[in-house]
DNA sequence: GAATCGGAAGAAATCGTTTACAATGGATTT
DNA sequence: AAATCCATTGTAAACGATTTCTTCCGATTC
């Protein structure tokens, strides 16, 4: 592990100063280009690298963008897309030569302070945040103190830039689609109603609804909480309540197979007695028998999209939209049964 | 967005040194107990935030980790234990203050330089290496350059950190499983077999085989390449060669599942006629009807003790082992059928 | 021939810390 | 009373780049 090479070697091989080095190295016009050439010819054989360090302190900037995301239940880590997300991310960071922190707060109330202390600390530029479920007023404070900021997600006050799912419309197509293959008594069932996309959804659904001249049934709409027992069980309570319905709409997908199980254990063939549709698209949806339709987030482009937008602003250029709204995507497969009428 | 305070800010209003404000936030014993208080309070009162990237640069340290991973198909996005191992990796970067830069490179060749130069600039003080499926001397020279690494798997040349799964002794588990519930031909389905984990998981199956005194049939024996498709590829294959077996261990969930479904296809009842065990515990395997029996590797107490080591190294502890190899788990389901004999 | 100009490169300040070393002054030792 | 020591604190040199002045020198202008 021999000692780093620094511009001062360069520039003592070369019989120059650092500054000329520097200036050579990022190409500026002010010297020579003979001076420069050989500037790069030595820095090439001594296999110079610059150091990011040094760089960042006088530059004040850390070539970085953190993504940042609480460490609740039901957080990042635990969210079927967050791989996806991640990708995308990377993909662009790596393109610009960016790097990435991921960054996670042990509780709610240090999220603010580690935002804080990455930013001042210019170990980041800019962050992603992702939104935690908790409304956050600290989280305000970051997005609006000026720092730049891509949100995840829905921002209310003021022009942040943000990217987001489409929950609103994903829920209206999966709606709307039942709804063409001639089902008429749609359930409903939610994820925990203080996380903002089962609000986002369950409205998707209503309008769809609406729209298309059908009833809203409060009955048929069941809160659960994302996970497959909940799906399950969800579908035992409509069950008991004697309820009538020819389709299920599930807030997500581990909740639409396990609602899928609860049908199939009374006796209920999907699609002919009852279609199923599901949100997420994760990988088992393709595996379930009859595979589910479902509704395709596009994350990994979501991720692209915020990071692009992120390091654009980082380096000055203009950003537009400012407000992205990533389109949801029908997957049709075969738990809703025919085709259209 | 005001002016950051540094230690200069503090020095002028406490009227001592920069040095000593450094002293004292440090907690030096050798600045007077009374100067440190003042010093810490006048720090607290303007809300001082040490620049990191300032420290960094003077004590050649970045309080900070770096997971590399190469960019290849089958890379780590698309392992269905990525999420587990980062989630373990940043609950100990975390706790010990520490950061994490993720980091993955475009393409195979610019990987040595990618580690090379996170390493030299010192933006990361030593990195957890996934490895690439492709043999890599880039790797290997990192690996021996005496930068602090950790790697995830089996290394063979010199006393390097690792942390590995134990692939051999999962599939000498399960085989083992099979054995004991009385089945007698017990076909494999691998993956890619210039993956050391599909090589692994074969040694392991061969050796609960003889050491239950059964022969070893190669027949038995069928590459696929870990989707879903090519396990139902994989026993169409077989039953189309006529091959009679009452068990099949796939070398991950994917293809467990691929290879149920055809089973299911062809009419054999599982477990009845045919039990089957799969590998790695994704949260499919707990969707399947029957419920997959499989082996869980604990990825993300993988990524917990790589972080560990790593930094117990960085901050000059010991680290004892110096390689580790988590036992995997046996996940019993109902794809096996009975109980052991 | 003096003044001006402009291209090219060097000197030095700077970013915010850490740290080796020097300096101060009062107490203790001899 | 001189020498030594200890506890504190200050000075200044790093760390490795970027960037703002200067400076230098030869060429052009009046």
């Amino acid at each position: 592990m021999h000692k780093n090479v620094t511009m001062k070697d360069i520039a003592k091989i070369a019989g120059v100063s650092t500054a000329t080095v520097s200036l050579a190295l990022a190409g500026d016009p002010r010297v020579n280009v003979k001076t420069r050439r050989q500037v790069e010819e030595i820095a090439r054989r001594l296999k110079y690298v610059p150091n990011e360090i040094g760089r960042s302190l006088r530059a004040r900037k850390a070539e970085t963008i953190a993504l940042i995301f609480p460490n609740t239940p039901h957080n990042a880590f635990s969210h079927p897309y967050f791989v996806q997300l991640l990708e995308g991310i990377t993909e662009v960071v790596v393109r610009h030569s960016f790097h990435l922190l991921v960054s996670t707060s042990p509780t709610e109330s240090d999220e603010a302070a580690s935002y804080d202390k990455i930013l001042r600390n210019r170990r980041a530029d800019g962050i992603i945040l992702w939104p935690s479920s908790i409304r956050d007023d600290n989280i305000g404070r970051i997005v609006e103190s000026g720092f730049p900021v891509v949100y995840l997600g829905k921002w209310h006050r003021g022009d942040v830039l943000t990217v987001e799912r489409d929950d609103f419309g994903g829920a209206y197509m999966a709606t709307e689609h039942l709804i063409r293959r001639g089902r008429r008594r749609i359930a409903h069932i939610t994820g925990p109603l203080d996380f903002q996309v089962s609000i986002e959804r369950l409205e998707g659904y209503k309008k769809a609804l609406s729209d298309h001249g059908m009833p809203y049934d409060p009955d048929l709409v069941i809160e659960a909480d994302f996970t497959m027992e909940s799906g399950h069980d969800a579908v035992v309570r409509m069950q008991k309540a004697g309820l009538k319905y020819d389709a299920v709409f599930a807030g997500n997908d581990r909740m639409a197979i396990g609602a899928m199980k609860a049908l199939q254990s009374f006796g209920r063939r999907i699609p002919d007695d009852v279609a199923v549709v599901g949100c997420d698209n994760i990988e088992m949806a393709t595996m379930t028998n009859p595979a589910l339709t479902t509704i395709h987030q596009p994350m990994r482009e979501i991720g692209a999209i915020a990071a692009e937008k992120l390091i654009r602003t980082l380096t000055g250029r203009p950003v537009e939209p400012r407000q992205t709204v990533v389109p949801a995507e029908l997957v049709v497969r075969e738990s809703c049964g025919g085709t259209d009428r």
